[in-house]
RNA sequence: GCGCCAGUAGCUCAGUGGAUAGAGCAACGGCCUUCUAAGCCGUUGGUCGCUGGUUCGAUCCCAGCCUGGCGCGCCA
């Protein structure tokens, strides 16, 4: 139930007894009929801005308006009171009683709580991190995994069916590169002197993999003779070393891919080449100095891209364009890809050449995540696999752990540049933002280990409403019964964000619930009354950090 | 030069076409004989980058400008 969408439900209903009754013309260009939050609690729980919106194209006073349809709303259960105020806004108030129903069946839907089904879920694929297979994962891999795991958990948490994907670059020309690479390192182990390929990876974990190779594979390299064959097989190896390393600090930060995609075998499958002959077929293809070039100025590109070289090797975009093609094929509704700034240009082209091929492009969405910059005693560290600088994702969930790396990832907005300063998360650690919303779970925690000791009794059904006239526990319950709406509007908007923001105000209102009235006391009729609605924050604030992919600790 | 993102409190950032712009941290002052003080209360702190425009109403939308970051490969 999501009572945003319920309010926007009967606002429709008394428009439309408005206009039954000739009171209204239908036709209102323009006119959103939308609901949304006051700023002030003063002004209800929701304001309604129609009124003020169609003032002038209904030809009356925007409180008259207001009246009239309040009139119409009148008599909802769940509305405790409406206002038609100057300007003319209509604020709506929630009923206590209703409140206070909503508290109870949050406690019997537990785990389900604020999850939405859908009469037609949508088929989402969502592909995210899909970093080189080249070495360790690193801090914008670690930002992008924590914000592409929420996001699909918001989407599966409201009623779709989530895939999520990690496309391995396991092709072109970096191969090669980590071939040759791993291959000098090997080498320099058996005590022969080698020059390193200087545009090669020059990371100290290379010797980890050469030595990794060397022992297990030994033999095998001395067997192949011919140099391009044996670099081959170095790479491959290498590859999968670097894949599987990816995979374990993936699952050790919460994250699990459920498809594994690699672009080689788009090739081996020759999906590349068939993409190139679609294209060829549509027309927007063209050849020059022995290239082949999509047309994409046609599409709003600044200039035309090479799809083929010279020497009749594919490029990454041919291949990018094979495989947006291969997940739609896979038949989903929806198609996320969340990508680094520095792909942004990329777009433009991409959904050319997918219009061109007849691919609707709004099954696609790409969402960039604007790169983090990693401050080390404030100062910015400049991160480059080639140059072997960099700070892994392991290194980091070493030092500050899977909760906080995760939180600090997904508490500002996708378009923010985020500064991460690794000795301040680490150092601060106690006072962290993700620590006040884990001890409020605690603190819930502690308090029902208390009153079980206590001999308190809890059965949600036997507590009684007069116990919640108060400030505190009338916030704190408005705040539970927007869960499953907040969770909504993040996952329509792609914004996790929204979700540190709201647990964030329900552990405020709890803590100052907590500091305000004593829950276990000789009364207790009000010490279940009381651990009632704590029992129902519990149950939200794990829902929600569930969504974030945070634990929740019993005790801290 | 072109493109994308950002510019809101000392710092890091939320937020919204509407009513008195918020949080965390930092600073200062209070609150533990009683359920977890990783907490609560209070104080200090703002020209919402600048200039125009649209609007009944703009921090939010539009245009121009300024500043910062990133990108502008036949690398992936």
């Amino acid at each position: 139930m999501n009572l945003k969408n319920e309010i926007a439900t009967i606002l429709a209903h008394s428009i439309a007894a408005a206009v039954a009754e000739g009171s209204f013309q239908d036709d209102l260009p323009g006119v959103e009929r939308k609901v949304e939050y006051p700023r002030d609690q003063k002004f209800g729980d929701y304001a309604i801005p129609f009124a003020l919106e169609s003032a002038k194209l209904l030809r009356k006073s925007p409180m008259e308006i207001g009246q009239k349809l309040a009139q119409y709303m009148g008599s909802d259960p769940r509305i405790e009171k409406i206002e038609v105020v100057k300007p003319g806004f209509i604020n709506i108030f929630l009923s206590s009683g209703f409140l206070f129903k909503t508290m109870k069946d949050i406690i019997v839907q537990g785990k389900e709580y604020g999850r939405a089904r859908k009469e037609n879920p949508r088929r989402v694929n969502i592909e995210f991190v899909s970093a080189n297979p080249t070495g360790p994962l690193n801090i914008v891999s670690a930002r992008a995994a924590a914000v592409g795991d929420t996001i699909a958990n918001l989407l599966e948490f409201t009623g779709d069916t989530v895939n999520r994907e990690f496309y391995i670059n396991d092709f072109g020309n970096q191969v090669l590169l980590l071939g040759r690479s791993v291959l000098a390192r090997i080498r320099e182990l058996r005590g022969e002197t080698v020059d390193f390929p200087e545009d090669g990876y020059h990371g100290e974990y290379i010797r980890d993999i050469a030595a990794q190779i060397n022992s297990q594979y030994g033999e095998d390299i001395n067997e192949i003779k011919e140099e391009s064959a044996l670099i081959d097989f170095v790479a491959q190896k290498a590859i999968e070393y670097n894949v599987k390393g990816q995979k374990k600090d993936l699952e050790k930060f919460n994250v699990r891919f459920q498809t594994w995609f690699s672009e080689k075998t788009l090739h081996e499958k020759d999906e590349v080449m068939m993409t190139l002959q679609v294209l060829q077929s549509r027309g927007v293809v063209f050849s020059e100095e022995g290239k082949t070039l999509f047309k994409s100025t046609d599409f709003d590109d600044d200039k035309d891209r090479v799809l083929v070289r010279d020497d009749g090797r594919p490029t990454y975009f041919l291949a990018d364009i094979a495989y947006h093609n291969d997940k739609m094929q896979r038949g989903y509704d929806l198609i996320i890809d969340i990508w680094g700034p520095d792909h942004h240009g990329h777009i433009k082209r991409l959904f050319g050449a997918l219009k061109a091929m007849g691919l609707t492009e709004d099954k696609f969405k790409i969402l960039i995540a604007q790169q983090v910059n990693l401050l080390m005693e404030g100062e910015t560290v400049k991160m480059s696999k080639r140059l072997g600088q960099f700070s892994t994702m392991r290194d980091l969930i070493d030092e500050i752990g899977v909760d906080v790396a995760r939180y600090f990832f997904v508490m500002r907005s996708l378009e923010s540049h985020l500064d991460f300063d690794l000795t301040l998360a680490k150092k601060q650690s106690s006072e962290n933002p993700v620590f006040y919303l884990q001890y409020a779970h605690a603190r819930i925690c502690s308090l029902f280990r208390e009153a079980d000791k206590r001999g308190h009794a809890y059965d949600p059904e036997l507590a009684r409403a007069e116990y919640f006239d108060n400030e505190e526990s009338q916030a704190l319950m408005k705040l539970l019964a927007k869960f499953p709406e907040e969770a909504a509007d993040a996952a329509e908007k792609f914004e996790p964000h929204r979700i540190t923001t709201f647990l964030m105000k329900v552990a405020q209102g709890f803590h100052k619930f907590y500091t305000e009235h004593r829950i276990l006391t000789e009364d207790r009729e009000m010490s279940l009354a009381y651990l009632t609605l704590c029992g129902a924050v519990r149950i939200v604030m794990a829902n929600g950090l569930r969504l974030l992919g945070v634990s929740a600790p019993e005790q801290m």
